[in-house]
DNA sequence: CTGAAAGCGCTAACAC
DNA sequence: GTGTTAGCGCTTTCAG
């Protein structure tokens, strides 16, 4: 199969130079007024050979790579691969190449991978709900390419993020209504997610706000921020003692799979007699029984946020702020 | 902020030559006998000036590239979002920089993915679930890269695949002994994917032979099999004229997505009078009233798979099957 | 142990 | 209209 081909085999092959084949190939030859006859020729030929440019070649003669780079916790997850899926898309859109790489909730992981896109060229990075969204920009800024926080804010970058505490208030507020008649002093617990990260602290002010509004104290033991993984939401949950909870706000898709799992060892999956509402969305989870709402991020509106931010330039500290919207489950309604 | 650092301004910094930091910077010091005194300053200087490798120049003067390139139809999907997680995972456990780029079940976006991915110098170019593999393939092999089909059968390069027709037979016959009693003469369909997909025809032949065994016969009319996509489904279903059926096998959570819908509209979600068993697995999906069961898909294994038939050398036409994982959904047991 | 220098494939400035 | 040429930043002989 021999050695690739490159714009010398070309160029000899089309009888003309590389700098004509490289003109050509790359779109620039009508302003490099190269005759439409040549450019046939060599575009023939490239066809003929299956050519394909080396870009890294190209990239380390131009200034800008056109690469872009995404940081993202998981894909899989319906939130993020959906994040994932439309940036792709967008980036493509624009002529841009897109590369995403997964961290896993890792601090280390991401910044060992921001410094790997960098290496790779990227113009710019997207830090999808990063552990530590700073030491991206950092690491980024350093380089001199462009930061961008989605999902989780960070002082260093422009940020694009939902509206965390009015969608957790919205979706408390739905809670307390549903589970109104059946409460009966049976409490309401907040369920996933870290204390310490701010989407999680944003959830918890909604739902205290939401409390508040309904005149409903609510004790510090009533709020579990124990971790995102489905296993500590259901250990958490198993370890609480005190009066089996009415409604259970859950601070993610990933927490509900404890959730449910524990509410189903305990029988009360399809009783009725535990209600929750989940700050997320799923298509499957909206269906199970029991949950009454979702509050489902808008990940369009999101990445058109992101990318208008990043034709305009924004600044550190800039944050737009995207509602959420509220999908009603298993019949609940507005009223 | 000035130009980014290269190893020419390293080298000036530390008082050394651009080859000693070359080597200091990619771990090959010690084979070239650099003194531990010049690469600790050489490490120093390189910390301190945030300085990070221009990968598309090392790369333009290597070889290989170690950069594995996946094509994949979706992220937005818990068994691709699996896959595509776990194979960035394994990838990067070997020292490689995994790619994925995401396709859409586009024929001609795969090919454009591919293309692209030659371009950037990829060494190794995984096709999951790809609409037309053995296009990928031939754009790999005149370019010199090697290349695998993973989830879907290519005859141009080796293949990783489920086993689809156990697992659909063994899944059919659940379905079966579950709706037994409450059949009376209601069909079964089959629902979802595309019948020149040669998942969804070797999923329909299972479904065909655990019928056989059990001495039922299956019109032609109970195979719908109308793509992929939820709508899709949903208008399948609504357009059928018959009785209504007593169990359907969906063929993947994104078609299961329309079934759901068709059942809540007619009233049949909870009632239990139409049982469900879908080839997919997804951990909400398999709470839903009706879900008698769903063949997991086991991506761990396959992914080894693809990494040992990479390090091994696989020939066209190799195939890989990998069984399915049976899991009981809704109380059904294996009896 | 260390450095000079050639060249990876491509682009763009410049000369013809 | 077209070709020549000088690098982009790095690795790797090869000669000290």
């Amino acid at each position: 199969m021999g050695r690739r081909k490159t714009i010398y085999d070309i160029a000899e092959l089309a009888n003309t130079s590389p700098s004509a084949v490289s003109a050509v190939l790359n779109g620039s030859w009508e302003k490099r007024r190269i005759s439409r006859d040549t450019a046939n020729r060599v575009m023939a030929v490239a066809e003929e050979h299956g050519y394909e440019r080396n870009i890294q070649a190209s990239l380390l003669r131009r200034s800008r790579s056109n690469i872009v780079g995404m940081v993202i916790p998981k894909y899989d997850d319906r939130y993020f691969g959906m994040i994932a899926e439309r940036f792709e898309q967008l980036a493509r859109d624009r002529g841009l190449f897109p590369v995403i790489t997964c961290t896993q909730r890792d601090g280390d992981l991401e910044a060992r991978a921001a410094r790997e896109l960098v290496s790779y060229q990227v113009d710019t990075i997207i830090a999808t709900g990063a552990t530590d969204p700073d030491r991206i920009t950092e690491i980024c800024r350093a380089a001199g390419v462009v930061s961008i926080n989605l999902d989780l804010p960070g002082s260093a970058a422009p940020t694009v993020i939902s509206d965390n505490r009015g969608g957790a208030k919205e979706l408390t507020a739905l809670l307390l209504r549903t589970c109104n008649e059946t409460a009966q002093g049976r409490p309401m617990m907040f369920v996933g997610g870290r204390p310490s990260d701010a989407n999680t602290s944003a959830r918890i002010d909604g739902f205290l706000e939401a409390h508040a509004e309904a005149g409903i104290d609510v004790p510090d033991d009533l709020i579990l921020a124990c971790g995102y993984a489905g296993e500590k939401a259901f250990a958490a949950l198993d370890a609480f003692r005190g009066p089996e909870p009415a409604g259970l706000f859950v601070n993610s898709t990933i927490s509900l799979e404890g959730v449910v799992r524990w509410l189903k060892k305990n029988g009360r999956l399809d009783d009725g007699s535990t209600r929750f509402a989940c700050f997320d969305w799923d298509p499957f989870a909206a269906l199970i029984p029991g949950n009454v709402g979702m509050a489902r991020q808008d990940v369009p509106r999101m990445l058109d946020a992101v990318f208008q931010v990043l034709e305009d330039g924004g600044k550190p500290g800039d944050t737009v702020l995207v509602p959420c919207i509220l999908e009603y489950c298993n019949d609940t309604t507005a009223g």
